[in-house]
DNA sequence: AGATTGACTAACC
DNA sequence: AGGTTAGCCAATC
């Protein structure tokens, strides 16, 4: 039973929304994520998620490690809901280089910002 | 208020 | 190529 006996900080908030504009098919990682919404460090991003109270109203399985490793889901690095995670992305259309590992490619990873030059 | 942990990352060996 | 160490930021104890 994941804590929630607060709500949301602005810090926490401010992740969900970011992966909430993840669109299918694509994925982001915890690092990009922390850079885009404020500071660098994928700890703070993963540990909001780890907590993350609207489990399916954000896609949390769209964010990935920068290894293009899974990371972890439901609030474990391991067991069904990893594998779930990896369904998830699947079938959303993101390629597997392997069974744990995703490809994370410029097709794969979703970028925020909109292309600069084009 | 101080110390520890955590869904991470990059560097080093 | 794989295991370990150090660095980061925020939340929790």
């Amino acid at each position: 039973m994941i804590k929630m006996t607060r709500k949301p900080s602005a810090f926490e908030l401010r992740v969900y929304q970011a992966v909430c504009l993840i669109p299918c098919g694509k994925v982001t990682t915890y690092s990009a994520l922390g850079r885009e919404i404020c500071c660098g460090s994928a700890r703070a991003v993963g540990s909001a998620l780890a907590k993350n109270p609207f489990a399916p109203e954000v896609p949390c399985h769209r964010v990935v490690c920068a290894d293009g490793r899974l990371g972890g889901f439901h609030g474990e690095t391991s067991g069904p809901w990893l594998d779930k995670k990896s369904a998830l992305l699947h079938g959303e259309g993101v390629c597997f280089i392997a069974p744990d590992r995703i490809s994370l490619n410029a097709s794969t990873l979703h970028q925020f910002q909109a292309p600069p030059n084009q």
